[in-house]
DNA sequence: CTTGGCACTCGGGAACACAGAGTGCTAGAC
DNA sequence: GTCTAGCACTCTGTGTTCCCGAGTGCCAAG
């Protein structure tokens, strides 16, 4: 049904297409791509494809433009991920090797890639719920107020303000201290609940009240923050742009979490470094946008999603070669601290 | 010059545009809002209000529309803040009332502000220098690793991971915990310097290389950031607007932390409910836009800004009245916390 | 100082023609 | 059977012209 050639000339739309925003003629395909015949013979190989479905023409006597349909086939099997120069590894590693907590390396990653691309790029807070407590600090404020931090292997950092029932001294609270991180050093945050059940029953009667206050917003906090934080960069890419579905859509799904969420797709289980490619209709919402993104994390466990927010019509190659690529610095980067 | 019947006209001229987005006639003034005037007469004032420069026409046949310096005099001396509708204040309270943390506070706050002005709302957060530590806090993690966490008045947490040059046995840290606390609690962050010059010599010779290394760290993190966070949100308000500046402009102004931050002007050691309004040529950068924005901060020292950014022709009425309020609410909201 | 009248200007929409790009089809060449 | 050349056809986008209407500026009278 669709020979080698009729795939070179989707190829080749796709391409020009792509560089030059206006939809593409036979005469101009023949000559630009040097495809060894001629135009008429690319219009019967343009009839048969807009026939299949994969491209389509705006109006008569207009050239042919992709179809996500087209598009699809493109990606999965017309074209090569195109890696980043040398200049640009080399810039991606010093300035994400420059951050200096966690909220630094996302701040960059994102703003890094948005750079990149020329898109919007969308990064996901490592999940909480994939990590694992590397330390429990109780801080004493003062009268029978305490600090609770929560601090994660990926660097992360939660802290809330807890008023406690009574007044407890600060010996005390060191003990609870050492307790707590007895027992929850290491663990991973899905399990805590599990872990503190019965702490209350193995500590002295006078000290449940307090424990059980301090405990409460501890399960509380993993539970809150289970709505995963995210955020973009590049707004201003897409002023050039124009999307099928208006720049409003675009904008107000950029800031609504769920929304965003629901766009990075799913936090699948597979091995991190698969590309997810979502194009125009594919996507739940905002269907006249494509998105390419991949899972990030430290070894071999995803812990959360990064990728880039385009118009259909982008440039997937060179997109997909960069999402790739600091997906892969950032996981590096979380790996080492 | 400009009597109060041309100031009126000047008025509804201001009225008229703001909420119709059409430059506006004589007829259609007289008749709108009961001047009890003829169109002609209407015609003699506005043909004054052009030649001061308050007003403009946009082609030599169509109506005026004012100019910069129209707006200017329209929010000085011919409008008044418009306050919010009880509703509105309550359901500000409420929202703001179920932050759980300063990031918490500062999201919610900067989505209200342009949810309830249907502009871009921009937020400051709270400026280190001008906040207090609360407490100090050394965490062992392992090895030659601890964390430096500094909490502030302001509900700010701020943590580093520092490598020590030696292995130091967690009683050693715990003092220098309580040397560390005792010599800043409640100490302004810009006095922090000075506070800890002259640590090391008052401790033993052995501990110095250690606490050496902390105070750089700390010290470092002080001096970082100083560049203040900014956040926004709102963009999608942008997209039914046209700004003379072009939108990609200012999308890209949002993104830039500096500019941002020059946008919402210097803080003033003013008090900080005193309201700025930047319009249009007013502005350092982005010319074709309008700026409303005020100090907020618990009690009389100003923290830091916020305010909303959006076309030179909006509602300053109702946008101030909104900034104020809500300044006024996020200064409740830190000040009890 | 205000008002009614009047001539003038100019933007924007409707109607129209036209050039150019691109197509589909058919008949012939390899 | 596949490719090619030629040709008639169909659109869109653009430039032109025309005209209406809104709005103005000015002047003379109240």
């Amino acid at each position: 049904m669709l020979d080698d050639r009729k795939l070179a000339v989707l190829r080749a739309i796709v391409e020009d297409y792509v560089s030059t925003n206006e939809p593409v003629g036979s005469r101009a395909l023949a000559e630009r791509h040097n495809l060894k015949v001629s135009p008429a013979t690319v219009r019967n190989d343009m009839a048969a494809l807009e026939e299949e479905g994969y491209i389509t023409q705006p109006h008569t006597s207009a050239g042919r433009v992709p179809t996500d349909k087209g598009y699809r086939l493109f990606v999965d099997r017309l074209s090569q991920v195109k890696p980043l120069s040398g200049a640009e590894r080399r810039a991606i590693e010093t300035f994400l090797a420059g951050a200096v907590d966690l909220d630094d390396v996302v701040t960059r990653t994102v703003r890094l890639l948005a750079q990149l691309t020329r898109q919007v790029a969308v990064v996901q807070y490592p999940t909480l719920t994939r990590s694992t407590v590397r330390h429990v600090e109780l801080v004493p404020l003062h009268d029978r107020r305490v600090m609770l931090v929560l601090i994660t292997n990926t660097g992360r950092v939660e802290q809330r303000v807890i008023e406690l029932p009574e007044v407890v001294e600060d010996t005390r609270i060191a003990h609870l201290r050492a307790v707590l991180n007895a027992s929850l050093d290491g663990c991973g945050l899905l399990n805590v609940p599990d872990q503190v059940a019965d702490l209350p029953e193995r500590l002295p009667v006078e000290d449940r009240p307090v424990v059980a206050t301090i405990l409460s917003v501890l399960l509380e906090t993993l539970v809150e923050r289970h709505d995963e934080k995210i955020v973009f960069a590049g707004a201003a890419n897409l002023a050039g742009a124009d999307f099928s579905t208006g720049l409003r859509d675009v904008l107000e799904a950029l800031e609504e979490q769920v929304v965003l969420m629901r766009l990075l797709g799913e936090t699948s289980t597979d091995t991190p470094s698969t590309l997810t490619v979502r194009i125009g209709s594919e996507n739940p919402f905002l269907r006249g946008t494509s998105i390419v993104a991949t899972g990030y994390g430290s070894g071999d466990n995803e812990l959360a999603r990064l990728g880039v927010l385009g118009p259909t019509r982008m440039d997937y190659p060179v997109t997909m070669g960069a999402v790739r690529a600091v997906a892969r610095y950032v996981s590096q980067i979380l790996a080492a601290s």
